[in-house]
DNA sequence: ATTCGGACCTGAAAGC
DNA sequence: TGCTTTCAGGTCCGAA
């Protein structure tokens, strides 16, 4: 489910909630959600005060007093919640905290299980993760650095974390779509001007979604359980036989693995460059 | 070296 | 109506 600006919009959301509290306990109703741990980690985190949360890609660090820090992934439909103890579980909440003195508490829900949790000693917790530069962090001579000696399809690389981190499938049919440039296209054959586009679109898009709050289209929810506007932004994705917002054109779904993109067939092709 | 399909899970929606 | 199939904001792994 979530891409960068979801994650983002839960760490906003939830720093300012969460900083200063102290651990007090935790309970896992799904011990398949802790990963690379075992639960003894997760015992040095009681009496111990959050100090940061940060985002990097898609990942959700918290990090401790005691130089440990919770390393959360929701993969698809994960949720973050910090919502009033009182507040009925339901049968996907796999994991809480709760905090010394509050009537809140965190849950991790998720209803296909594929998030994680994990604990690690702060100084190392980046180095897991193996994650390409900010997207909204990157300037365009990086940027551009990144592609040498890469091979591939322009949004397969876009999807790649080791390249860039916090694209998923949403954002890289709408940033290609802005882009105009077309899913397919060999890396190889990108012109000049075409690695400024995307650069410039990639920012654009990220922003102006995290200013939206994200994309709920089943189950992103922010910390609080609202959800994201910019839903109503999207210009491609899930907009198969819908006409294009730019030409008029009817845009285009490929399936490829049990993944879908979405584009407009005539803004985002130009000449025959090795697309099929 | 890339790309593709399957696996991990569950549930909503679409198809018949 | 009810049963079956398809599909989903992610990522890893192994086979073509």
């Amino acid at each position: 489910m979530p891409e960068l600006p979801e994650v983002e919009t839960i760490i906003r959301s939830l720093s300012s909630k969460l900083i200063g509290l102290e651990g007090s306990s935790f309970n896992f109703f799904f011990p398949g959600l802790l990963k690379n741990n075992d639960q003894d980690i997760l015992q040095k985190l009681k009496g111990k005060k959050v100090i940061h949360l940060r985002r990097r890609g898609k990942w959700i660090l918290i990090d401790f007093e005691n130089n440990l820090s919770l390393v959360c992934h929701l993969k698809m439909t994960g949720q973050l919640l910090f919502i009033p103890s009182e507040r009925p579980l339901d049968k996907h909440t796999h994991f809480i905290l709760s905090f010394k003195d509050s009537r809140y508490e965190l849950r991790f829900r998720d209803v296909r299980k594929f998030g994680s949790i994990s604990c690690y000693p702060t100084p190392e917790v980046l180095k897991f993760l193996n994650l390409g530069p900010e997207p909204l962090r990157v300037s365009f001579s990086h940027f551009r650095k990144l592609f040498q000696g890469r091979r591939g399809r322009l949004k397969n690389l876009l999807l790649n974390q080791s390249f860039l981190a916090g694209i998923g499938n949403i954002y890289a049919d709408e940033i290609l779509f802005e882009a105009k440039l077309h899913p397919g296209l060999p890396v190889s054959l990108l012109e000049e001007e075409e690695f400024l586009r995307l650069w410039k679109a990639i920012r654009f898009i990220l922003r102006m979604a995290i200013e939206y709050r994200g994309t709920s289209i089943r189950d992103f929810r922010d910390a609080e359980g609202q959800e994201g506007d910019f839903r109503n932004r999207l210009r491609v994705y899930g907009k198969e036989s819908e006409l294009c917002s730019r030409c008029g054109e009817e845009i285009e779904r490929l399936r490829k693995g049990g993944r879908s993109s979405f584009f407009c067939p005539q803004c985002q092709v130009e000449k025959n460059r090795g697309i099929d």
